[in-house]
DNA sequence: AAGTGGTCTAGACCACGTG
DNA sequence: ACGTGGTCTAGACCACTTT
């Protein structure tokens, strides 16, 4: 046990005081410090989970300011290495779960099948009035009744994703008198006789702010995934909206393409 | 015109000098910056490809230090807002292109259908021994022969991409002799009798390093998405295996499902 | 040669989480 | 109450790009 607590004293590499003009220059601290780090959780000395000592004390250890600490933070934060939860300290990433979105698989039985524990937890439900964006979505007019609702997701008790789904009120009446912390798909396909007949998924990464960055409780600008699904039901009518706010580091997502005849691709060269 | 340049001064809050303890810290500066930039960007007062002042320049105008006018500029980089060149400066973002990695489309097809510039530069083309990870994600032994081709792609000039394609050799003997800087999949299919018939693509948001931000011009630690590609051919066999590495403002991934029989939800869970 | 971004120092105060 | 992370200051030198 060294004074930064739980991580082994293997440091294969020092910084020499002062001697910025030397071979040392070439890489810099913050690289080294990640290279470092990076090594040891990919040995497994460093388990999923693990917090890391306070960044005071391993400014100390490695000799080298606060601010230079966490700008190497902040990069091994943004390749999924290590994950921080506000104010409370940084930590080991657990592994990425795989998901599916273009699956009809359940984002719980999806989780279950990887040996891992799924959560959800619904933090609002309500009827609204469509807004620019729900009209632009749904398809429907502005101020029409959609139902919104926010649920949390986690894995292994980490708070993972939030997202927020707009349904169009008239396809599910008392939709929100229903248990709304299960499978959407299941409850519109058994009690509104809904059936998916296809869905348009967009993702992009980018970073989190305001409402969602709260719910995940990480610090405001954190990397992350945003995917948007539309869903049409079996009279291709757009009947659901979801808007699904990932961790960046807790996921991977897998989908499969069948092929496609040759002749598709002059089909679309003509177009 | 005033004093950082092509900004024009619509600073609609001002920092006043050391009154850390009013009001106004309950927003970072570095919120404020950014939500300022983020205005004008939406508005379109800043046009995508618009260079920012200097670092400098910007923490004078706005009173403010350059570790802070830094920390604004990283966050908006994560967020897809601007993106910087190495050692050139910062830059507006033009908007993402759409990509569907499960159709049969090509890169330079899917681009110019959404009136943008594609262009393809190889880098490097090699017959190597398979590593260890050819090995595993190709399903030959380590040591067989396999093509190594390495490209650029670009979207109206700006490097956007860089991909790396493994290809057993065996299957499609002399490769690299024909140009290839144009489709795969074409090449493969005309030249070599191969038919894609399934692929499977995983994704996650990560962070570029080594050689992929030499090639791509960016920062180490820029956050990109990485995509790797699994094609199988019409005898369900592995031929070749991609890794792209994406600047992460650059993409916005596109991909539809379709419905399928309600009972495959309880085949799965049965299995 | 000058300018700019990349890296780094040595401090500081505040807000929030945990004891 | 204390410790920690979140924010910020006012400088500095270096490497690289641009003039």
């Amino acid at each position: 046990m060294n004074k930064i607590g739980n991580i082994p004293q293997t440091i294969y590499w020092s910084i020499p005081e002062k001697t910025r003009k030397s071979w040392d220059r070439r890489i810099p601290y913050y690289v080294r410090f990640r290279d470092h780090f990076a090594a040891m959780i990919e040995a497994g000395t460093l388990a999923s989970g693990t917090k890391l000592p306070p960044e005071r004390a391993l400014a100390e250890e490695f000799s080298i300011t606060r601010v230079t600490v966490r700008q190497a933070l902040i990069r091994m934060e943004a390749e999924g290495l290590i994950f921080r939860e506000e104010r409370r300290g940084w930590f080991v990433s657990p592994p990425r779960v795989r998901y599916d979105p273009t699956a009809n698989t359940s984002f719980t039985e999806s989780i279950t099948e990887q040996g891992r524990v799924a959560g959800t937890t619904v933090l609002s439900q309500q009827q609204v009035a469509a807004s620019q964006w729900e009209s632009a979505h749904l398809g429907c007019a502005v101020g029409d009744p959609v139902f919104f609702i926010s649920r949390l997701r986690t894995v292994d008790g980490r708070a993972v994703m939030v997202e927020q789904i707009h349904v169009k009120a008239a396809r599910c009446p008392g939709l929100l008198d229903y248990p709304l912390d299960q499978s959407m798909t299941g409850l519109m396909s058994e009690k509104f006789g809904i059936i998916v007949h296809r869905a348009q998924i967009n993702m992009r990464p980018t970073a989190l702010s305001g409402f969602p960055a709260k719910a995940l409780g990480v610090a405001v600008g954190t990397p992350s995934l945003y995917l948007s699904r539309t869903i049409l039901d079996q009279f291709n009518e757009v009947v659901e909206c979801d808007q699904e706010f990932w961790r960046h580091d807790a996921i991977e997502i897998c989908v499969s393409a069948v092929g496609r005849p040759a002749g598709r691709i002059e089909e679309k060269a003509t177009a």
